[in-house]
DNA sequence: ATGTATTAATTCATACTATGCATCAATTCG
DNA sequence: CGAATTGATGCATAGTATGAATTAATACAT
């Protein structure tokens, strides 16, 4: 999961970053709509060809690290500790992502940057929820995985997608009522015990 | 909600059918990826313009008749029967989306059609969960105005999300394996039934 | 019935996303 | 040091989506 390679892979790293950093600027100032990917690219002093091959499409700029958070809960459901039941397992995983959210792209600002723009640009929300579904899918077969006799694969998938459902539905109203940060989360966790107790 | 004019609002409607035809039989003959907008404007015999008149992108012909699931939901929560609890609302809501759907769609093989390409054209998927987002804004404002004292902002739209997001979540992982229409609606039928529980 | 207002559809132009392909240049490795 | 790998670039292009101006058919008021 770490470095494989020394000097190219860290130069790749740093155009990476470049773009991300270029990107989250410029969306700041300008808006999500009035920045092209050419401008993102000259903004952080590569090709707009580079950019692609960086990311899949411009919405994901600003999703770069998400894949990080998924893998935590991965790690949370696999590392099931001992007597702790289903709905723990789960609550546990959803936490790591929460968590992790609010300790690393929180203070950078990005957190919010994305909160923002996902509520009112549709194709970046599209793509999040997206990302969300591919992971549900993951975090599924990792929890029947974890409880095979208790879980079927549309038991897992039915819970799994009622939990992100649940989480992001709540996160996503909450922010569009104005909340901030303590009462978005307040929120993202008043939906998960809300869905835990379905399977006390 | 019926028509406002004659003569000009049903030829626009034609206009628009003949596009969703035309759509459905070139994304089935070619594949979603090989079909442009513009051959199906040819086929449907108007100009490429028009069709961007109809639909905000090329993936919403797939969609098209969503909304009507979304207001029959809508109007079952709103005409809550007597003596009806929360869960019976939801599920009930939740049946006359998948109930029309079945009886409307399935047999044209459209549903068939949209289930397939959800699953495997990533730009439909992610248009769709994004119309299954905004319907939840919906749901969860229709459901909080039928069950005020019991309901806040929060609760109502985790709610919602975790039955949207628990029944797509098994339908698509039955898809996924190859199940049938029936095995597909009694998975949704399953993440239903618990969901409702958690509010039983 | 006639003139006026709407509006669906077309035409033309254009911005932008995204991808393919050939090439260059730097780094890794034998 | 020489060869292979690979990140970055330049060029070309398909395709989505939108804006603006125009046309022609429908709707409506008198």
């Amino acid at each position: 999961m770490v470095e494989k390679h020394g000097l190219r892979e860290r130069k790749k790293q740093r155009t990476r970053q470049a773009l991300i950093e270029a990107a989250v600027r410029l969306f700041e100032d300008k808006g999500y709509d009035h920045v092209t990917v050419a401008e993102i690219a000259d903004a952080a002093e590569v090709s707009p060809r580079t950019f692609f091959l960086h990311f899949q499409a411009k919405e994901d700029v600003l999703l770069a690290n998400a894949d990080v958070r998924v893998d935590l809960a991965l790690q949370a459901i696999a590392e099931r500790r001992a007597g702790e039941r289903l709905p723990e397992v789960l609550v546990r995983a959803m936490d790591q992502m929460i968590a992790n959210t609010w300790d690393s792209d929180l203070p950078s600002g990005l957190a919010a940057l994305r909160a923002r723009l996902a509520a009112s640009v549709p194709a970046l929300q599209a793509r999040l929820l997206q990302r969300y579904l591919t992971a549900q899918t993951e975090l599924a077969q990792a929890l029947q995985r974890a409880f095979p006799d208790r879980l079927d694969t549309i038991t897992a998938s039915a819970l799994v997608g009622a939990m992100v459902g649940a989480v992001s539905a709540s996160a996503l109203t909450a922010l569009q009522r104005g909340d901030g940060p303590d009462e978005v989360r307040n929120a993202m966790r008043q939906a998960m015990a809300l869905v835990a107790q379905s399977v006390s």
